[in-house]
DNA sequence: CCAACCTAACTGTGATCACAGATCACGACA
DNA sequence: TGTCGTGATCTGTGATCACAGTTAGGTTGG
């Protein structure tokens, strides 16, 4: 069933340090990251979640993923649950758990939110963004060309870089709580935007995405913010009148 | 530790229908609640936190909310992974859960993004209210008033009121994701905000969320969108100058 | 009198087991 | 042939146990 998810084995990568005495070198290492097993089958879900590997109305059983991913049931309930608090699974009352099948108002809602609010983390990316951001930003917009132009188009390293270009641009605004929300919409959107990106990469052909991107970085180099966000609600919107042309959503 | 928790005994309480063959009778009875304990304690904490009555840097133990929960330590797991994604509760390294105590710099993110969320939420309130919501919110307007002028001020019943009376407004919006996302940023501030209007209750004396209500409801009626987001807006940012004043915030 | 050690209690995490309820396929009855 | 009952199988939920790591309190050694 689940054979996007891939192998995590319960690896306990924290090697022991040695002995060390040298303040320098205590100094130099940082604290070891020290993620749980929740946390991880949570991240590795989270990936396949916006990236659309699993699909819209796609069933999940905690035994099988558990078993895909080397550990036991508890870490994958775990992230489920959070996943679940999020929207981004749910569970169905006495059945099973799975990718949730948005209706077209409930899209269109999503839709209505992320114009609200990835607009304005746009307009605030835009006066604060330092060189450093913009750099980033340029460095993922000539991936998503790249990606887009291909002949055929690389669907998924598209769907990658602009995941990638998107969120460097809200990083930019500097602002934690605001990017944790724009994950969340995502995590919501995520199964119908990019399963269809990666299903219709024609779609990539036409160039709005490119040519919105394009405008999106000038107007971010020029610190104009309410050019910043007319280029993004247009990105975001022509997206989602593809989506809700094409897409499979439930009446 | 946790004397705020209530007990929640694990009582069955679906009562098994009786073999009833009558068609009439089959339709008038609806889906029965099935909710699982987890969500029931998710629910008790989350109406703990908004409330203001789990401080910030509290710390709690699953085992003794299991306990004064009556139940297992299972379903305080579940809820506290969920609370802990939103970000209402922290989970410290190797050490314990505790209610996360916000710096400054994150308590002006948090304004800011509830000023632009909900600001957009009560526009959209201002111009779908039907007759039904707007009398609801005059309800829990009576309801907060009649709280906050008491001598002394019911400081308890002027802080449901007022949870009351906002999301009535934003229910008006009918949008069930932007309600959620409302829901999250007050989890993240609700102990802050309302254990400072519990602890401090004079503030209310003062009659500025008073009057900023009053300018909201009339701006509704009018269906007054733009005035609807500068009344909420003042209200917002009236409660939160004076947490930046006077609450304890982490440098 | 203070600091360092050490032990006992407690923490969240993970695994395993038990169970009620839902699903699905097969077969009996009408 | 169509429909309902029935059983095996699988689902998520909850409880219990085991464990490594941390914390706090008391004690010892300086």
């Amino acid at each position: 069933m689940n054979a996007a998810v891939q192998p995590l084995r319960t690896a306990s990568e924290r090697s022991a340090p040695p002995g060390e005495t040298d303040a320098s070198a205590l100094d130099a290492i940082g604290a070891l990251p020290r993620e749980t097993l929740g946390e991880r089958v949570t991240g590795e879900l989270r990936t396949l979640l916006v990236a659309g590997r699993l699909a819209p109305g796609e069933k999940l059983s905690l035994r099988r993923v558990a078993e895909a991913l080397g550990v036991s049931m508890m870490p994958v309930r775990e992230a489920v649950s959070r996943l679940a608090a999020d929207g981004a699974l749910e569970v169905l009352p006495g059945r099973a758990v799975r990718v949730p099948v948005l209706s077209l108002a409930q899209f269109r809602e999503l839709t209505r939110l992320r114009l609200v609010v990835e607009g304005f983390a746009a307009e605030e990316a835009a006066r604060q963004a330092t060189p450093a951001d913009i750099d980033r930003i340029v460095a993922f917009d000539a991936a998503f060309r790249q990606a887009a132009s291909a002949d055929p188009p690389d669907s998924a390293a598209a769907v990658a870089a602009n995941r990638d270009l998107h969120f460097a641009l809200y990083e930019a605004a500097a602002m934690p709580s605001l990017i944790e929300m724009i994950e969340r919409l995502w995590l919501k959107a995520g199964p119908i935007l990019n399963l269809d990106m990666r299903h219709e990469p024609r779609r990539l052909e036409g160039g709005s995405a490119m040519q919105a991107h394009a405008r999106l970085l000038e107007a971010v180099r020029r610190r104009d913010a309410p050019a910043a966000r007319a280029a993004l609600e247009d990105d975001i919107a022509a997206a989602a009148a593809h989506i809700a042309e094409t897409g499979q959503l439930r009446a």
